[in-house]
DNA sequence: AATTTCATGTAACCAGTTACATGATTCA
DNA sequence: TGAATCATGTAACTGGTTACATGAAATT
């Protein structure tokens, strides 16, 4: 039985850059300041006691690029272990759970998912829409149950909740149809 | 000069509430369980230490309900300490960083703003709009830049942070128009 | 009588924040 | 030569998680 592995959003996003390429610290720090992967911090008080602990877990690598500075830039790359860590990750379903509690998360599975190929990243967009859809339902429920007691601003914000949901389903729907396109070809 | 408040999603969500009407711990435990507000936690292990936390800090206090119970249930109401907290709270501008960084937070404002008359929500909204309209911009120059040394996935996911960012504006624009409707009435 | 629900809480743990520290290298 | 940038790290703190504990009241 294969233990359920869970991953803070920092985590994964460094463990998916350095198997994009290998990269130290610093690289991964400019990364997370410039784009919007960002969201999932920057920090050096959290990036490298991570590095640290992805390290002592085993599942990536540093090694000194210069051995002959007092302090080297430790340049990280993915062990193999690491490797089959982060394709169980990126394989797991996208249940109700995750797209609630930790959607941002699963958007960086999927930002990561095409190392498993396409057959994967449809497979997440399927799973994805399906819940996408399955939640803006019981939004709308919750908006029928509840309409009365809530004030203007209160229903404006749930509301706000069903459109962000249905756009995911859209969106999932649109990226579908463009990988079903490459696969043809 | 006024000091700048920050405050967890989780304690806001609990002073917005009880703001609303006075409630225990447990009837908090159960609004998070049962409606979309249960993003910001539930956990007793949560809940319970956040409203000793907040009592302590004076913007809400406890009143046994019924004295003769060994364990009586705590109701909490708003001092007027914590209404002057949570009015200000609600009043700060939205920034850029904000959108960025707290969303949850931006939302769960807006949530509760009401109490501050239409008005306030109105400025709120407007400020929404504006950050989002800027952060899809942003978002649409770094797709310019990167395009090229981007996986197919990490593309699609990017488009699905301006997508739904431009959704956030178009929902802005679409509550500004009814709240400034029900004003008229 | 047994189970569920009400109701509050604690303890060990984990991950991230802010702020600070260190020192090398590159550039103006 | 002074400033900015490269590069890595630590310490104190905060706030949340899971899991557990307690016991009354209501329901089956």
């Amino acid at each position: 039985m294969k233990k359920d592995i869970t991953i803070s959003p920092l985590r994964l996003a460094i463990l998916g850059l350095v198997a994009m390429h290998p990269q130290s610290g610093y690289d991964l720090k400019k990364v997370f300041e410039t784009t919007p992967m960002g969201n999932f911090s920057s920090s050096p008080g959290a990036i490298y006691p991570a590095l640290k602990s992805l390290e002592k877990k085993g599942w990536i690598r540093g090694e000194p690029e210069n051995t002959k500075s007092l302090r080297p830039r430790q340049v990280y790359s993915l062990t193999d272990e690491g490797d089959a860590i982060l394709s169980s990750v990126l394989e797991k379903p996208v249940t109700h759970e995750d797209l609630i509690w930790h959607f941002d998360l699963v958007m960086l599975r999927f930002a990561f998912i095409d190392r498993l190929g396409n057959e994967q990243a449809l497979r997440f967009l399927r799973e994805f829409q399906n819940e996408s859809e399955a939640y803006v339902r019981h939004l709308e429920e919750i908006r029928g149950q509840m309409q009365q007691n809530m004030s203007p601003s209160g229903r404006l914000a749930l509301e706000h909740g069903i459109q962000g949901t249905r756009g995911s389903a859209r969106w999932a729907q649109k990226a579908i149809e463009e990988l079903s396109k490459l696969e043809k070809k």
